[in-house]
DNA sequence: GGCAACTGTAACTATATTGGTTACAGACGA
DNA sequence: TCGTCTGTAACCAATATAGTTACAGTTGCC
């Protein structure tokens, strides 16, 4: 169904604000941490910002970080910011309306999708970044030795 | 998300079936009700013969009908025939390995999307064909005479 | 048997969305 | 005022879906 990685990019850069506590970003980092292209990240910063989720300040020593908490900010807020279309989509043309069948699926497949974005939503609303950084730590406390520093100086070190 | 309209697509072409009854549905007859091409039908009545839910015949007098009763096949069924990915992907190119962040983020929203796409498939799998067509017909009803002769012969005409 | 009406499928094009890249104007701290 | 950032435009590449033509193979019917 989605052939795009929006959402998960995005949850990713949340991710890695809240890891870096208040400390804001530059786009090259999080670039760097997601393996895509500043201007890539930047785009989808506008996106967030517009949301109210980041906020990003120009000029030197400039970059971006979280707009509130990091338990204040859930994934369907993220997934609101960036993917704005339903799970998923009705007939790219509509069907013939001479046909009983054709004139109302429409209607009924609405109500269907319509059970379905809430269903998602229902499981999103209920994830807040703060969830996700608890979820990540116990995997990093393993995969990475405490205080590390990494080999790419721009990408961020380990906590705890 | 999804830029594909396959399960809705899917959906209908099942409930034409289904209101059809028993009689084999040529696919010019189902691409005139859906509104597009006769093969992009067929394509997509191969994928849903390879799950069993329709079965197909060559040669004069051919067509496809449902493969089982309308209240044995969900669109949780259609939606696993004609969408094979999830709801969410993840990154295109896999994140730094060399960040905190980047080297989990990976597991920890496989086990978001997993859970998202369990909520879908939940919705899904509590909707059958029949509950399609029981929806359809109130709305048919008020919208068609019944038993209307469609203007184009070999669109469905409209029952009860 | 032979014809006409179907399906199955290959090959190609069109269209849309996302992602990647370069380039540059403007903001801002030192 | 210089270097370092963001914001954004413009363009190209990659991918997926949809639409189209064409045709081989299957089947019912005369």
């Amino acid at each position: 169904m989605s052939t795009s990685s929006r959402f998960a990019v995005a949850v990713h850069v949340l991710t890695l604000m809240a890891w870096a506590d208040d400390e804001p970003l530059k786009s090259e980092q999080v670039a760097d941490s997601v393996n895509t292209n500043a201007v890539v990240i930047r785009r989808m910063l506008c996106e967030l910002a517009e949301s109210q989720l980041v906020v990003s300040q120009s000029g030197a020593m400039g970059g971006s970080k979280l707009a509130r908490q990091p338990e204040q900010i859930t994934l369907l807020d993220i997934y609101q910011a960036v993917e704005n279309r339903g799970v998923f989509s009705l007939h790219r043309h509509p069907p013939n309306r001479d046909c009983p069948v054709g004139v109302n699926i429409g209607t009924v497949l609405n109500q269907v999708l319509d059970e379905v974005d809430t269903a998602v939503e229902r499981v999103l609303a209920n994830i807040t970044i703060k969830d996700v950084v608890s979820r990540l730590k116990p995997c990093v406390s393993t995969a990475v030795t405490k205080r590390k520093v990494m080999r790419k100086e721009h990408v961020l070190t380990a906590r705890n």
